[in-house]
DNA sequence: AAGTAACCGAGACGGTACGTCCGGTCTTTGG
DNA sequence: CCAAAGACCGGACGTACCGTCTCGGTTACTT
């Protein structure tokens, strides 16, 4: 048995790019209207003015298809740029962060993905490939930046560093209901920037 | 001829404790064997022996009942007892903490009912007032010894050091998908306990 | 606590007559209200504020209890006054007949019973005992005595001629969806009796 | 780029005759095996290997399910063919039909269906037009040969001679219990044919 | 230009679970 | 011992979606 499956080119009909657009903006409009649980395939297929294959065709399972339509959206992707002092700039990025989870295909999208990560291997591997580190980079950076100036001490472990930042963001919004607003992300961001400090904090 | 229609305090027959408790375990079994979400409220009724009316009848959802199945494991709520130096306390509750999460009732079923309480208000309420400050009791006791003793500033944000340190690890268990070994957690609690301690770190 | 006022054969409370009635009447109001085949146990119970224990306890099954009400209405059971002739005798009985079964109460839950009768072996026997003779009774008397005044030929089989004249009027109850109206009847008893008639029809 | 919206006719897949034929056998055997009372969409999906859905797009209840897996016997819907007399061809007809009403799925099945046609008015409306006048055409045209060759007035109500002999059967099937055998078949053609014939019977 | 392959919307298909209703039974308290 | 209340197990209801499977029909490349 040799390996060919495509004679030469590419035969038959292209993918319509019409549907596809469709199919993603009906799933973030009925994220926005109904919430994860309720958005049900069939739902988006009559949204989309599509059939339910077309959907099945393209997209593993509606989590799939449902983080694609999470990562569409512009804003989701991009962080804030780069300000003054580490300080700013992690305050700045936390506030982003809390801002994006804050909007309607913000927090309860992230918590369905989340929830369906959990059993499916092929997603996690998207979620951990694509959202995750979009999330960490621009936070890494800026503690690196600090570590150039002299600000951060060279030894800290900045990875476990965004793993206690985002860390307790995500606590707050999934688990703890409690609330996330500017006095948190301060106060955050102060006691753990001081744990990196090279300086003790004075007083 | 007078009538008398009060409710006149308790008739009928009393909820059968021994259905009660067959519906937990079943519960329990099925979370084990087949994972959150394909655990149905038929399977635990035909499991139990009862009649899916009598689930309806005390629990308002599935997430209650199963979120009521999962405080109802002793190991789960108990924290280990406490150690001597405030670094041994802090990694101790960290490494219980993992040892809850990695058992087959463990994270799956947290990041399910995470998911739940999301849309579902008295879900959330039941979820933040039993099993968010389960976790957290110890670990801020265990601060606070740490405080008396003087190992930690005073004006140290005990709160908000569990958000860091519960956040990373959810943060990882349910969004990162990095390892939660015992390294993990040392260097964990070191951060984070240098952050907090009366005399910075020399060198 | 000592026994009194009880003479010996009769231990325990009595039956409730005030439920008794309270159940029929509810059954009848039920019957009118939502039709034969959705008057419920429970509804009934509900509705006479009575424990369903208490029907249970009473009817073998919901047919029965509905053949009871049924029965109950006075104006069932009573046949018109014997008149004149014989052909005003048997029309009169056929108009009171499709009178009973116009009403409310009348040619559904007959058509309830009906289908119940074929699988209930002990309501078929309550049904032919105290419904069926009842019905023809009046109808077999009028014959009879047309029959003694030899208007009637005395080799006639009188039964035979209720079946044809009830069994016409049931089947175009049931069967047909035919109109039951007094032009039905007038033909229907005309026809019937000139078959039964001493004299040849004129003309 | 025009848009041409209309359904364009037959769109989608087509039913599957061999599910229909699946689910009216599956309907007849239960029939058979439980009775109209016990016979269950579910068990009817069940035993047809088919979706429960599938049933419930193409008949709009249990009863008209039933209505048309009744139709689908064949000897059901045939009549004999007609023999010599007047006499003979009524006889021979109600034969049949007590012969029809006997088997597996006869009576009962009747019975059924007319308890639901009460209330049910597109059943009913079936009812009328599929089942009755099967029933009825063969008896009328007896009756109408009948007429032709002298035998039966001119002036006879027929439809309302064809009321009496089969209301007169169904009334001893349904209501009154009484047996359906051939002696029974003799008077009542006997008597009814006497009360039409031309000329009256002799002593 | 004809043939062929893959796409498309539509929608029926076999299934599974849902949440509700009711049947008939059992277990309380109270008269 | 009966009655009202109401929980119990069981089973069917009719609905909603799942993921798959035809349909007729539409591109678009290959021959």
């Amino acid at each position: 048995m040799h390996e060919s499956s495509r004679p030469s080119g590419e035969r038959g009909r292209r993918r319509s790019e019409r549907s596809h657009q469709a199919i993603i903006a009906a799933t973030r409009e009925l994220l926005v209207e109904r919430g994860y649980p309720d958005v049900t395939i069939e739902a988006i297929a009559a949204r989309a003015g599509v059939g339910k294959q077309t959907i099945y065709r393209w997209w593993p399972s509606r989590a799939a298809l449902v983080l694609e339509a999470y990562l569409s959206s512009a804003d989701v992707v991009t962080p804030p740029a780069a300000g003054g002092t580490t300080r700013e700039d992690v305050r700045a990025l936390l506030a982003w962060l809390i801002a994006v989870l804050a909007e309607p295909t913000g927090g309860h999208v992230v918590a369905g993905l989340v929830a369906d990560i959990q059993h499916d291997a092929d997603l996690a591997e998207g979620f951990h490939r694509d959202v995750v580190p979009a999330r960490r980079g621009a936070m890494v950076a800026a503690l690196e930046r600090g570590q150039g100036r002299g600000e951060i001490r060279a030894d800290a472990d900045l990875e476990l560093a965004v793993d206690a930042l985002h860390g307790a963001v995500f606590y707050r919004l999934l688990l703890s209901g409690e609330p996330l607003d500017t006095d948190f992300i301060a106060r955050l961001s102060e006691q753990t920037l001081g744990g990196l400090a090279t300086s003790p904090p004075t007083g």
